[in-house]
DNA sequence: CTTTAATCAGACAAATAAATCTGATTATAG
DNA sequence: CTATAATCAGATTTATTTGTCTGATTAAAG
C-alpha cells in the first residue's frame, strides 16, 4: 500500500525534487536513481514521461541526462502529480464510495472534503524552489 | 489509483458500516453486495477476515451470513482499517521517502504529518453508531 | 572516426491486488 | 429427511502496477 499516489508518482516527485535542490542542471538517470535509492530504468521511463508533458527536459549522448524545463520558482508539485496520476484522487471518497458529492455526503464527507482540500493545497501552494534545503538533508539521509 | 485505503479495505469499510446501519442483524454476503454494488464473493472473503479480528461474525446454512460481533457503539473505522490494511499508512510519506522522522524531515513533513494525524483522527473519533443516517442515505443513492 | 555513455521506445517479466470459481460444510424450512 | 441457501477454505484467474531488458539512437570526447 502506498499512502495516496503510486510509486511512479511518488518517484517523479522525488526526482524532480531531487533536480530542483541539487542545481547542477543536467543529471544522469543513472544519478537520480542512486542517489535516491530507486530502480534506475524506472524512473528514467518517468522522466521520459514528463519530458512530454514539459516539466523536465532530456539530453541524449554522453554526458546526457534529465534537468528541469523551467524555473523552480514555477514548478508546483500538482504539476507533477497531475501529470502522473492525475488529479482524480481529489475527487474521490476515503471511503471508496461511488459518487462524492455535498448532496449526497457519505459518513466522512465532512470532515474528509477538508483533509482532501488541504492536502491539495500543501501541493499547490508552494514553488519546489523553497524545498532545496529540505530536500537536500532528506537524500542525504536516505 | 484508490485513495489511501485498498479496495479490500474500501469494502470492508462499506460493508460494516451497512451491517451497523441497516441493523437487521443477519444479513447475507448477496445482500451487502448487491446494495453495495460491489463483487460479492470479494465482499464475502473480506468479511470472513473481519470475523477473525473480532469484527464481524458469520452464521453459515440457510438464512446465515453476516452481523456486527459488537455493539457499533464500540466499533470505529480505524478497528477495520487496522484489521485490513494496517496502519502503516500514518507512518508513511506522502512523497515515499524512506525513514520518515521528525529529526530528518522532508520538504512536506510539518505539513503531511499534520494532515495525516487529523485523518488517523478522522477514523478514530467516532464510532460507528453516529453514522447510520448518513450511511443509509448514501446507500440509497448508490 | 571510433569509443563510450547516455536517452529513448517498446517489449517483456515479476509482483501484487482484485476478482472469480469450485467443492465442502452447515443450518433452516418444508 | 431432503432441498435449499448460505458461509467457508483455498485454488485459480485476471488486471494492474512495478520493474527489467534489449536494441536503436544520439552526442561528447579522445
Ligand atoms: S460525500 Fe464525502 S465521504 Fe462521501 S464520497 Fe464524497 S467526499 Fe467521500
Ligand atoms: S519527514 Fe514528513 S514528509 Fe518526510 S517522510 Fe516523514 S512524514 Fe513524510
Amino acid at each position: 500500500m502506498t499512502v495516496i499516489f503510486s510509486k511512479k508518482c511518488e518517484y517523479g516527485l522525488q526526482a524532480v525534487l531531487y533536480l530542483a535542490a541539487n542545481e547542477r542542471g543536467i543529471e544522469s538517470a543513472d544519478d537520480i536513481a542512486k542517489n535516491l535509492n530507486i530502480p534506475k530504468e524506472f524512473v528514467s521511463k518517468i522522466l521520459q514521461s514528463l519530458t512530454v508533458s514539459g516539466i523536465v527536459i532530456s539530453k541524449k549522448g554522453k554526458a546526457g541526462g534529465f534537468a528541469l524545463a523551467q524555473d523552480p520558482k514555477k514548478i508546483k508539485l500538482i504539476d507533477i502529480v497531475a501529470a502522473i496520476d492525475g488529479l482524480t484522487m481529489f475527487n474521490n471518497c476515503v471511503l471508496g464510495f461511488p459518487n462524492c458529492n455535498p448532496t449526497k455526503p457519505c459518513p466522512l464527507h465532512d470532515k474528509w472534503g477538508v483533509l482532501r482540500t488541504q492536502t491539495y493545497n500543501m501541493l499547490n501552494e508552494d514553488t519546489i524552489d523553497t524545498f532545496k534545503e529540505k530536500t537536500l538533508r532528506k537524500v542525504a539521509a536516505i
